[in-house]
RNA sequence: GCCCCGAUAGUGUAGCGGCCUAUCAUACGAGCCUGUCGAGCUCGUGACACGGGUCCAAAUCCCGUUCGGGGCGCCA
């Protein structure tokens, strides 16, 4: 007999016999029969034993909460049970005992801290709610990808050991490489603009990224999963456009299959209609001005800031038009506006979600970028090479997908949405 | 890195100078019990982060350490 998940026992009429396996969530014991809560993935139903019928009874029923069972039994629609539908024993078996106690509270009514849950995450993600953001997570990405594949991108897998330290901004995590030092990568930018010079067009890449940063927030983590992607012959309006189809794609994924628990997280989540409102840099600086916040041209918002701005545009906007002073050395300036860029972020109100931009293609003006910015020209040889023997134009952008599925199921806490978050602290598990 | 806050049974908490041989819930153990379903009832088990100080007296006040939380900064 094959596994019947625990979901699809409501596909199941009365007595049909199904096979089960899941864990022990609760053991109800009285004088003459047990009930034992049974849970896998898919949900949880009530398990009938009566001594008469299952061999193993006082095993059975003394067996530690979480522990792993088989359960061969019938369906019972006309049971006494509340909740209308059980199953009625005939084998069941112990295939792996718990220990008890256990280590944190789950199905407690009670919330143990997330540092006690982190310690025990395997056990904390069997709790359907925390277990739920993953899935949803995985839909989200699921509808990205599909979206990037339907529209002609190549999914990539390029690097994250690299020689250089040099690429300005965030710090990177220096680790050993035989005889030398290399480094965990930022992100896949030099190399996606890479692929263009190769002919590729439309590469995307989801992979992780690591910053070294000593940041604090739980807006942050050290290593997270970047989605990227870079396109050939377009400015930055095209690749914004993809973005917000493929956001739009991922939520759609997401609402077809949790539309319902969704709902229940985030109420106010919905699919929002493109185009997604856009202002200006210069635009936002006036907008805090009007509310009596200064803000100086050439630095970036505040969290203070965004979230005055964010209150402007309640869902998706972008935020267009950035400095060069605030953006990367690959970043297009604005032609005619060469204080501006032609660049980009998706906010969700206050929280930013992605940054993009057109590129420099041309070689000299992107060893001239190097230079503004205090950078060495030589030490992105490897990358300016890829530019001397015919670069297109091109444009791209990244975003974080645990930042998305956070600000989604609007959770306080960017660890929520990370199986094993490696913050400035932890490492483990 | 800076600022603020915290650490009490397995878990989550109350207590914030003597009333603490420390509260409550849950868990765990033993028993009772009704087809139970947040099961119920009885009994039991189990904790003041570490080091120093103040005081007649410290879980409680002070200092330091460690660990943690939040905000800010940092952050292609």
């Amino acid at each position: 007999m094959h596994r019947t998940y625990i979901g699809q026992i409501s596909d199941k009429k009365d007595g049909d016999e199904v096979h089960l396996f899941g864990w022990v969530q609760e053991v109800r014991k009285l004088k003459k029969l047990s009930f034992i809560v049974l849970r896998d993935h898919t949900g949880n139903i009530q398990i009938t034993i009566k001594p008469e019928n299952v061999s193993t009874y006082d095993e059975i029923t003394n067996v530690n909460r979480e522990s792993v069972l088989s359960v061969i039994g019938h369906v019972s629609l006309n049971s006494g049970a509340k909740s209308g539908v059980e199953i009625t024993a005939k084998e069941v078996e112990v295939l792996n005992s718990s220990e008890a106690p256990l280590p944190l509270a789950i199905f407690e009514g009670i919330q143990s801290d997330f540092e006690t849950r982190l310690n025990n995450r395997s056990l904390d993600l069997r709790e359907p709610s925390h277990n739920l953001i993953f899935r949803i997570e995985s839909s989200l990405l699921w509808g990205i990808r599909k979206y990037m594949h339907e529209q002609g991108f190549q999914e990539v897998h390029t690097p994250k050991i690299v020689a250089s330290a040099t690429e300005g901004g965030a710090n990177l995590f220096r680790v050993k490489y035989f005889e030398r030092d290399v480094f965990l990568n930022q992100s896949p930018q030099l190399y996606k603009e890479m692929l263009m010079a190769s002919g590729m067009d439309k590469v995307f890449e989801v992979g992780p990224a690591f910053r070294a940063e000593e940041h604090n927030t739980v807006r942050h983590l050290n290593e997270f999963t970047s989605i990227d992607i870079e396109m050939s012959f377009c400015d930055h309006n095209e690749v914004m456009k993809i973005l917000e189809e493929s956001v739009n794609s991922g939520l759609r994924v997401v609402f077809e299959r949790f539309g319902d628990e969704v709902k229940k997280i985030n109420p106010d989540l919905k699919i929002q209609t493109i185009p997604f409102p856009r202002v200006t840099y210069r635009e936002c600086i006036y907008l805090l001005s009007k509310e009596g916040v200064e803000a100086k041209f050439g630095e970036d918002f505040s969290p203070e800031q965004l979230r005055l701005i964010g209150r402007h545009f309640p869902g998706f906007y972008f935020i267009t038009e950035w400095p060069s002073e605030v953006r990367a050395f690959y970043t297009m300036p604005k032609p005619g506006d060469p204080d501006v860029t032609n660049s980009f972020d998706l906010q969700y109100g206050q929280w930013e979600l992605t940054s993009g931009a057109q590129r420099v293609h041309d070689p000299k003006m992107l060893e001239n970028r190097l230079i503004e910015k205090g950078l060495n020209p030589e030490d992105f040889n490897f990358h300016l090479n890829a530019f001397r023997y015919g670069m297109p134009p091109h444009a791209g952008w990244a975003i974080g997908l645990e930042r998305l599925t956070m600000i989604l199921l609007n959770l306080p806490n960017i660890r929520e949405v990370c199986l094993f978050p490696r913050d400035r602290t932890r490492v483990v598990p």
